[in-house]
DNA sequence: TTGTATGCGTTATCAG
DNA sequence: CTGATAACGCATACAA
């Protein structure tokens, strides 16, 4: 049949009532008496009515729709943050629009432009690696369209932002690398120009300092987090004499590269070597050689928090929303018993 | 400033034109002067004038959205169908709505739901492992909404669906074995009542039959692809005597299981069983002792073709489209060498 | 070549 | 308690 959806036109007409009586009806508005509800809605039913949204939207200049920007989808840190996000903007009563920058500045900007004119209620954004500039952000929000950041931010910039702990996680991680007998501990970290990266250094850094162990630039290397790089990097640390015996990692995807290169290229000394990432990977635990450990954040927990906060603001626009920074505990979560 | 996103009419009232000049100005009409059609570009540009996209949805009855459903975001074969169905939507100027329905009929009626009250154009869909009676979509389709499966299909369902030739797939893995001497071939399916299920079935069962080896109903087990079924399963397989020496198994994820099981409770056979799963997941790479092998799907390709599928249905809904099957070439990708 | 008028489905305002 | 009507932004048939 493929007939054209039912409207309010037609209840009304079949009723033969007013649509605004109906419109109200539906809504289970105070002054409609109950018998013509009843009989709205039984109608209603009959003719399998479903409201048009794009009319809903259209009129009401809203679209309860919320976008939400990641790198990627093949990264289960974002993917599971997505779910998290989706939990609190469903329950709302809010749609989801998911895109993905795949690390490329050009492709967010088209994101944010199509999402845009989407008329998205509120945006969450994972900026790409490459994003050094703010303006298609800083655009949206003047468009009244607020923004939050979640996992990565840049210093300086003003935006709202949740994120893992990772300073107290990093300085975690040095402990235990310390109590097992380690003074040569090398970083791997990620773009420098994020606050992210910076709270790693910080927490590595701090964590030595409480050891008394010294800051060593040598040992400190930075990722474009791509493979080759990684490999290189790790090239480069392990020519060091002596090499480090234990590596602090940006992310989890980073040690996979790094436990990857060690094991190809650097057979004898790799047994030797302890490593800490950031994520826990579950595919981890199928693994019969598994690093010592990793700092296991709360994407789910981030993405909840962060729709919250955007919520927050979509719903209360007439309240001062001062940028804030909120950042979830990281736990270590060892591989192998001790 | 927050100021309201400018409209055709702000345009109009700015050069004293009418609104439907600006709007085929914008447009590129025919019969709208060169001149007028820079002053209208000029100043749709100083007003940062940008089409509000609801009014549109809801004047031409479009959304020009397509939904995909997919069990779940944490499976790469579905964020790689995704990341392919994407792009042939771009290119035809249609956004996604993605949702996930976690393997639950439940979940799965409500986001169809969702999307159809949303006004999507079309869907494409991966159902849950309890989808067992098709009504939610049938209703789509009488909607008007075409709907194309993919990756899962009931048996006897004339839905359209893009999915993997598991069927050669599943015989040459069958080959692969026999060449290497096997002939205790197990084989954990997935769900019985879905067309791709049967097909590898088939597939295993017709390669046996070309190397002579009588099938045994012993060696073939379901799983319901959950952690704790693959165990039971394995356990049962392993205290048959003989114990079978490979095993085909329905999806790498299922593998990884089985590979623990195996790890952990059957340590000294552990060696001598082969593995062959389906999708060659790249996590493998990582692994020192990764599974013989795994027949590697085209997800990506699967994902473009059913979009071209759908939009087609959408783009000439006059023609008369028949229910088609398409499937994609395996390939056999090793992980050992030979 | 440009302008006028209409309608898409819904909600809200106001009048009855 | 119910109804008539305007408005949202845009595209288009038709008029000038």
């Amino acid at each position: 049949m493929t007939n054209k959806p039912a409207t309010i036109k037609d209840i009304a007409k079949a009723l033969n009532i007013s649509v605004s009586t109906v419109s109200k009806a539906l809504h289970d508005h105070p002054n409609i008496g109950a018998i013509t509800k009843e009989r709205v809605k039984a109608v209603a039913e009959k003719l399998n009515y479903s409201p048009n949204i794009t009319a809903i939207q259209f009129k009401q200049q809203k679209t309860f729709t919320l976008g939400i920007i990641i790198p990627t989808l093949l990264d289960h840190f974002y993917t599971i943050a997505v779910n998290g996000f989706e939990k609190v903007a469903t329950a709302a009563k809010y749609n989801v629009l998911i895109g993905q920058n795949q690390e490329s500045l050009q492709r967010e900007k088209e994101l944010v432009s199509i999402m845009q004119s989407n008329r998205i209620d509120g945006l969450l954004i994972a900026i790409s690696k490459e994003t050094n500039n703010m303006e298609h952000l800083r655009k949206l929000e003047m468009a009244g369209i607020p923004v939050v950041f979640f996992a990565r931010k840049p210093i300086n910039e003003t935006f709202s932002c949740v994120s893992s702990d990772v300073y107290h996680a990093a300085a975690n991680a040095v402990d235990l690398f310390v109590s097992r007998g380690h003074k040569k501990i090398a970083f791997i970290n990620g773009p420098s120009h994020w606050a992210t990266s910076r709270d790693r250094f910080l927490g590595y850094r701090d964590g030595l300092l409480k050891h008394n162990i010294a800051l060593d630039k040598q040992l400190i290397e930075e990722s474009d987090l791509d493979t080759s790089s990684n490999y290189q990097v790790v090239r480069r640390l392990m020519h060091l004499s002596p090499a480090p015996t234990a590596m602090l990692l940006f992310k989890d995807y980073l040690m996979l590269d790094v436990m990857s290169c060690l094991r190809k290229e650097f057979p004898t000394e790799y047994p030797a070597i302890e490593l800490i990432g950031y994520g826990a990977l579950p595919l981890f635990s199928h693994f019969e050689r598994p690093p010592l450990a990793s700092l296991k954040e709360q994407p789910y927990e981030i993405g909840e928090q962060a729709g919250t906060l955007l919520l927050n603001m979509i719903q209360h626009p007439e309240r001062d929303h001062k940028p804030q920074l909120i950042s979830l505990p990281c736990t270590l979560h060892y591989f192998k018993e001790l």
